[in-house]
Parts: structure tokens; C-alpha cells; sequence
DNA sequence: GCTGGACTTGACGCCGATGTCAAGGCTTAC
DNA sequence: GTAAGCCTTGACATCGGCGTCAAGTCCAGC
């Protein structure tokens, strides 16, 4: 197949395709003619990497599941080089959510203070809701 | 005081500052030679919004902390604009977190899927480890 | 007055994944 | 053959908060 149909089955963009060709993450078969020829085995390929992508991996993380993929592995992400991303991956995650949680927890001190605090006698702040749009 | 100074005891860049003025942050005081003159109330602006980067803002968001600041008030986060915006960051870091913790179980679940599946035999992936840096 | 350091403005670079535009080649149906 | 619609490569733009370099100006001490 071509590659417009190759981005739309695997729902990106043919811009998107090419550029992960660029990073060597997919193949360089062309027709005669010089037009990209993929099949669906590709199109494994490109799923793979979109659900790696929408999980927040960056595109360099996803190459080793697609090199398992590749080596003619059922899955993307049983070879070891896949399973070291996973876990570098889930320490980040860990960590960001503790950042994060204690980002929350400040933000919910900073609204007690300035919401429930007794206030000076003048409007509070807190009546206002800006419009959730 | 000048911009090296003030840099210096916010922890920040020169460079940073001439940025925060540029977006309208700070303001354009200068000696009679052209330099940037500044003063504690300057250092106070600063320190807000550092504090604010540090734990997730953009730039633009701290500006009605900086407003807030500049208008008299003790905090920056005591006036209904900041009150707004930390209310709406709330709101995102939660989501996020939310988010977060989706991607941290999908991880756990794909590594346990892969670790702790019966091996078919051949060497666990698991033994792999990378190298920590 | 001279030198070195701090200052000034302006501008380009970065990162990552992708949008978008340009100019031209291929394909397909009519 | 011709028009429309796909494809090709190449290159510039985006976003945010700076780093960094360049060329010129100012200030303080000797």
C-alpha cells in the first residue's frame, strides 16, 4: 500500500510516517516509480508506535519494540531492550507523579490559605470562577 | 541594582530577566546610561516567579501573581486573577496525575506480562538490567 | 586615559514531533 | 492528452524558556 493509506489505517499523517523513516524506525521499500510500498506488516509497525507515542514515550524509546517487532517477535515489547525502556520508563512516570502529587498538594494549601482563611472583611477571591470554557 | 546583581540573588540569569521584561513581567527603570536599575520590590517580583516556573507554570501564568504584587498585595496569590489560575492548574496537574497513573499501571501490567508470564523455556528477558547512571 | 568587567540590543540555536508550503513527478480515469 | 489527486524531496514554522555569541557602550580602579 501507499503511503496516504498506510497513514490513514493507522490514523497519522503520511508527514508523520516519513519523518519516522528519517529516524530509521520504518523501511524504505519503493515501487518503480519511486512511491513508498508498505505492507501490513508495516502498519503493525506504525501501531506500535503511535501507542507507544500516546503513552508519552518519545520516538527514539520506541525503536527497540519495533526491532523486536522486526526480529519476528510476537510483541513489540518481550525483548529485553524493550523491557529496560519499560522500566526506565515506569521510574520516570513514578517520579513525575510524586513531583506532581506534591505540586498538587501546594496548589490545594495555596487555595485553603487564600480561599478559607477569614478573610479581611472585603469580597473574597474565591467567588470567582473564571468561565470553564 | 543592577540586572547581574538581581540575576544573582534570585538565582537566575541575566538573560532570564531581560526575557521576563520583554513579556511585559518586569519593569524598564533605567540610569541615566541606559542599564536596567532594579530594587527589592524587583527581587520580590522575581522570586514569584521562579517560585511559580519551578513548580510547573508557564510564564504567562505567573503574570497575575506579578500584577497581583505589584498592585500593593502582600501575596501574589491572594487576588481572585491569581486565585483563577492556581484553581486552573489544579485542575490540570490532577488530571495529569490521572493520566500518569494510567501510563504507570499499563507499564506495570506489560512488565509483568513479560517478567512474570511462565518463560517459554528460553532466557527471561528480565534478567536484563541496565545500567543505572 | 586605559583596561577589564558588566552592561546594552539583536539574533540565532535548541528540543521533538509534526504542520505546511513549494515545485515537480506519477497515476488513473476519462 | 489532460486534469485531478496522489506522490516525491526540501525546507521553514511551531512552542517556551532560555543559552550563547557578537558588536558596541559604560563604569570603576589604577
Amino acid at each position: 500500500m501507499r503511503i496516504g493509506e498506510l497513514a490513514e489505517r493507522a490514523g497519522t499523517s503520511s508527514r508523520s510516517l516519513r519523518y519516522y523513516e528519517q529516524q530509521g524506525l520504518l523501511s524504505t521499500r519503493r515501487t518503480a516509480s519511486g512511491h513508498r510500498d508498505y505492507d501490513e506488516s508495516d502498519l503493525r509497525l506504525v501501531h506500535q508506535i503511535r501507542e507507544l507515542l500516546a503513552i508519552g514515550f518519545g520516538l527514539e524509546e520506541t525503536r527497540p519494540f519495533v526491532e523486536c517487532l522486526r526480529s519476528g517477535h510476537e510483541s513489540g515489547g518481550e525483548c529485553p531492550a524493550s523491557i529496560a525502556v519499560y522500566r526506565r520508563k515506569l521510574a520516570e512516570v513514578e517520579s513525575c507523579i510524586d513531583r506532581l502529587t506534591e505540586v498538587r498538594d501546594h496548589l490545594r494549601e495555596q487555595l485553603t490559605a487564600h480561599c478559607d482563611a477569614p478573610m479581611t472583611g472585603k469580597e473574597s477571591p474565591c467567588q470567582y470562577r473564571h468561565g470553564g470554557e
